[in-house]
DNA sequence: CTAGGGTTAG
């Protein structure tokens, strides 16, 4: 028989051995001398090959003749992992039908298992069986459970699951952050904050916290509030750690605080590739390329590798300032000088460049020598330029592409009846119309936000729903009274005055601030032609610096011009 | 009976 001494060497090696050949070996050996039916051996060698072989695993498991919760649950953790996350909830099914109680790592397990295959139904059962089991106190649990309902866009549920937590800690509270950021709720991800922060329930934020919030301060451009985030990050020890760092550098780049931003970027001792392109794409995407260009000089010179996305930030930084023979440069030398290979947001980024000046025939032929198949992205790219140069017969071509991809969205029919009311080809405006209604092609209303006094003001087209509308639109005429002196004139679209989005957040700006405050703005989708020269017009009658945050990028308005200066 | 929850920065 074997010595005590031999078996205890047995289970600590293989706990300990990373090596698969000798787990396969040990297999061999659990196998012959049935060593395998004892649980103190069998269940660290599951776990252990679990994580490295589900073959093995499943293997071994089939071996086991009297399995128990353990042996179970390791293999609804190994399948929850793999590429078959539903046959965790089917092993969890049926390790009940053979008769043995789940625990709560079990529902852990399993709900992992329905998070990654989108089990809807699944989910809701295991959370009946929490309940029945008596496992509604086990916070780690609820947490996964509430996990499970935040990815299922549940947002409400997983609040409930939340409320009904009898103790709660700092991980639970940064799910639920993640919860609302996740499912467009970042004004309730904000309250979460200050929620924390006030102490009443013992959870202060940590730095997960900081990174979640900070993201959605991005995402909805709160820069007085991310300020406030960065103080409690200065206040709590954690700025020397780089993911904050280097969402700080976002964060102010995405509220158009490029000052703060870099300050905060040149203090950051160990900049890594991520810290260099955020620092470039915050510089990309406010309009200042040759900045970017010149911090991407500088990384280079500090011996750091760009990586793809690096690239992406710069070149997305020459179409946005309009430098094409930079642009084109780059384009030619990341490859050969930094081995990076182009990819299609690379391509897309040239593509636009291209078509800004007008060389829309050369970025269609580009997109067609393209090794990797063009997106309904960079089409819709094209279509843009085309719309921007009139050309019709490209544009309708482009329409096809993105037809052929079932991709073709409101936005672009609504590009392609531009391009032909521009030509004044009205019978094609017509059938547009008609094919959009036939296709059953909705335009979603787009939504404008303003940040005033670290409250954040939601307006749709046309809205009527703040609580000021009638001042707001008040407001509203009266500046394009003033602005119509100074040249500005609304433009009408479909024989009526629309009331955009950005144009009523900027209303209430206005009426909201004391003169001369700068107006932030972040918009959805794009801002429209109309709203941008409503901007700069607004910028230099009214004496305010405007800036707005569209899907894209940035715009600063001031004294009547735009930093973008007509580069889209 | 060892096992389980949140971040994935640009």
């Amino acid at each position: 028989m074997h010595s005590q001494t031999h078996l205890e060497s047995l289970i600590s090696f293989i706990k300990s051995t990373t090596q698969t050949t000798q787990l396969l070996q040990i297999h061999a050996y659990l196998l012959r001398t049935s060593l395998i039916q004892d649980t103190t051996f069998s269940v660290p060698f599951l776990r252990r090959i679990s994580l490295q072989n589900l073959n093995y695993s499943l293997h071994t498991f089939s071996q086991i003749s009297r399995p128990n919760a353990i042996h179970y649950n390791t293999m609804i953790r190994a399948y929850a992992m793999s590429n078959h996350p539903e046959r965790g909830f089917y092993v969890y099914r049926d390790m009940m039908r053979q008769g043995i109680r789940p625990n709560p790592h079990s529902s852990s397990f399993v709900t992992k298992s329905c998070i990654r295959a989108s089990l809807l139904f699944g989910g809701l059962q295991i959370h009946a069986r929490i309940m029945r089991d008596g496992h509604h106190s086990d916070t780690l649990l609820l947490t996964a459970l509430m996990e499970f309902y935040s990815g299922r866009g549940k947002c409400d549920d997983a609040c409930k699951v939340f409320d009904e937590m009898p103790q709660l800690d700092t991980v639970a509270w940064n799910v639920l952050v993640s919860c609302y950021t996740r499912n467009g709720r970042t004004r309730d991800a904000l309250g979460v904050f200050d929620t924390m922060r006030s102490g009443e329930h013992g959870c202060d934020p940590d730095d997960v916290t900081c990174l979640l919030v900070l993201q959605a301060c991005s995402n909805m451009c709160a820069f007085e509030f991310g300020e406030r985030v960065h103080q409690y990050i200065k206040d709590h020890g954690y700025i020397h750690a780089l993911n904050l760092c280097n969402s700080l550098v976002a964060m102010y780049s995405k509220c158009g605080q490029m000052d703060k931003a870099y300050e905060v970027f040149q203090e950051i001792r160990n900049k890594d590739v991520v810290s260099w392109t955020a620092m470039i794409s915050g510089f990309a995407n406010n309009g200042h390329g040759r900045e970017a260009i010149n911090v991407f000089r500088e990384m280079v010179r500090m011996g750091v590798s760009p990586d793809e996305q690096t690239f992406t930030a710069l070149l997305s930084g020459c179409s946005h300032s309009g430098l094409l023979d930079e642009g084109r440069l780059i384009f030619n030398c990341m490859q050969r000088e930094f081995h990076v290979v182009p990819n299609i947001h690379h391509y897309g980024c040239v593509v636009d460049l291209m078509g800004r000046v007008g060389l829309v025939e050369d970025a269609y032929e580009l997109i067609m020598s393209m090794k990797c198949k063009p997106d309904a992205t960079i089409w819709r790219t094209l279509l843009g330029a085309c719309k921007v140069h009139g050309n019709l017969t490209l544009g309708e071509q482009v329409i096809e592409h993105l037809i052929e991809l079932k991709a073709q969205e409101a936005g672009d029919y609504i590009l392609l009846l531009n391009i032909y009311s521009s030509a004044g080809n009205w019978e094609r405006v017509i059938e547009t119309r008609k094919l959009m209604k036939e296709k059953g092609i909705q335009t979603t209303p787009s939504a404008s936000t303003i940040e005033l006094k670290g409250e954040i003001h939601e307006f749709k087209v046309d809205d009527t729903s703040h609580s000021r509308v009638n001042e707001v639109y008040e407001m509203l005429d009266e500046i394009e009274k003033q602005l119509k002196i100074g040249g500005y004139h609304a433009e009408i679209t479909d024989n009526r005055l629309s009331y955009h989005s950005e144009k009523l957040a900027m209303a209430f700006g206005v009426l909201a601030t004391p003169p001369g405050t700068k107006l932030r703005v972040a918009k959805d989708l794009r801002i429209c032609t109309d709203c941008h020269n409503f901007a700069k017009k607004l910028s230099g009658v009214y004496n305010r610096e405007v800036i707005i945050r569209d899907r894209i990028r940035f715009h600063h308005f001031r004294e009547g011009r735009c930093s973008c200066n007509d580069f889209w």
